[in-house]
RNA sequence: CAGACAGACUGGGCGGCCGCUGCCGGAGAUCGGGGCCCCGCAGGCGAGAGCCGUGCGGAGUCUCAGGCGACUCCGGUGGAGGAAAGUCCGGACUCCGCAGGGCAGUGUGCCGGAUAACAUCCGGGACCUGAGCGUGAAGGCUCAGGGACGGCAAGUGCCACAGAAAAGAUACCGCCCGGCUUCCGCGAGGGAUUCGGGUAAGGGUGAAAAGGUGCGGUAAGAGCGCACCGCUCCGGCGGCGACGGCGGAGGCAGGGUAAACCCCACACGGAGCAAGACCAAAUAGGGAACGAGCCCGUCAGCAAUGGCGGCACGCGCCGGCCCGGCGCGGCAACCUCGAAAUGGGGCGCCCAGCAGUGGGCGAAAGUUCCGGGUAGGUCGCUACAGCGAACGCAGCAAUGCGGCGCGCAGAGGAAUGGCCGUCCUCGACAGAAUCCGGCUUACAGGUCUGUCUGCGAA
RNA sequence: CGGGACGUGGCUCAGCCUGGUAGAGCACUCGCUUGGGGUGCGAGGGGUCGGCAGUUCAAAUCUGCCCGUCCCGA
């Protein structure tokens, strides 16, 4: 368990035109149940330090009671794991649909893996 | 007791750690916008007293402002459904439209009631289906179930194929009568062919063939006559009414289809919370007011006209102001009548479902003002046709009235969760997005009630 | 969340309003033409009309309810 638990509100992206922005400078990133996108942000952007993530779940995943069920798995993996990501990033993540009824354990290491990789990309 | 069906209710429990969100209470540290006035410094004008207003800094006070707007922490409390779903109906609510009428369009459709309203619900009626009883067969009686159930007796259309004929009937095979010819027979008569007529019983076709059954009747037949049933019309009776039953008349007209056009009655303006209200960047665009030479020179061109330069004018920028510098702009307005007008006529465009008709608009740069409006923010947003029950009254009931109790999501890239342990009967369908009333569809298990069937006991 | 359109052979569509026979093009199969292929000519196969009910004698067509696809509105 990471030892920082950061303000959750902060750590969303909220706007449509936030999204576009991670989309216009981003390439597609592949992960085994999910695909995910990046971006860094300029030090002087008026959301402050804190890096931030987005998440989708369209129609494609299902019903509204699975889309749920998703996102709420999705969300309590990136919690728990926020403290991974360098500062002054944004990320938005498309999950699969095995993200339903694969383990627990297996995502949060999948959500680890992905924000390690983000870190390292932007130092680059 | 078991099964099926119908209806009503329910829709895993307990515990631990971590997390989200609304409201209430408490605590903490920090941050900000605007107005007015004062002081200091810098600046401009003036000979000066002084005046002007711009920038920077400081202090005060008022206000937003209510210990409150944002933030953090602590405590308490609430946090998906019976279908939240499909979006099929009906409303509330909001904005737009609305001189009045016509046409068109859409929906509903037995009767009465309930309701804010409905295509919903309740009660009733007729009809249909099934079972039982009954009858020669129907009609009839009892029980159960069903549902888009006004009008083809206003008009129009359609009814393929088959069939003789498909809608104010018809005559194919038949049946019957009469005539001609012919054959058989001694004869009475019989057969065949053909012509004329009668007939709607039988055959055959079809989804449907012009009341049904029985008896009489007849050349053969036929509501031709009679009985029962059905049907139509009339009368009066009961019922708010659909309708019921009674009496009389009529031999029977009127095939089906209106989820065909249509007729009748009634109802309906349109869009929808992404409605709409308020605040409001950047960019682009809109409206109103103000708004300047028929100048001179030169070049191109037949000309209209266009390019360049000058002076004047208008405007912007630099500047506190003047001077000055730099940059931009232009004699035109939809056409026409008229001396002209705020006048008349036309043309074009826009708006109003359509027609008639009505309303509005028609000039440059630039400045000022105004309004719309996008991103974004706030409200709408959950306390009401609210929910509960074993309350009372009215009603057969749906439901209404009165009293009692309860407070039950309100998000906004979108919360109501994640992980683990444990118990059992191992958990279905499924996630609020403005809110209600219904309908429809999906659904594991459990509880209760009713009906039917089977088995067992008495 | 709200509003609207569509579903017919393997593909693209017509037929639906006004109900009785499902049709066109491409594709497919066979035969002829050619030395062979293409082209051309001729013949043929192939459709629960998205599903389930209802109205009707009769439904792709009319009505209702479901399923699926697509489009529009911040």
């Amino acid at each position: 368990m990471p030892e920082a638990i950061l303000d959750w509100r902060r750590a969303r992206l909220r706007k449509h035109a936030d999204y576009q922005r991670v989309y216009q400078v981003s390439r597609r990133h592949a992960s085994a149940s999910m695909t995910y996108f990046f971006r860094e942000r300029p030090v002087d952007d008026p959301a402050g330090a804190q890096a931030r993530v987005g998440l989708t779940t369209g129609r494609v995943l299902g019903k509204a009671v699975e889309r749920n069920r998703i996102r709420r798995r999705m969300r309590e993996a990136v919690r728990l794991h926020l403290g991974l990501l360098p500062e002054r990033t944004d990320v938005v993540l498309h999950p699969r649909k095995n993200v339903l009824t694969m383990s627990f354990a297996l995502l949060e290491k999948e959500i680890a893996r992905i924000f390690a990789a983000v870190a390292a990309g932007a130092r680059a």
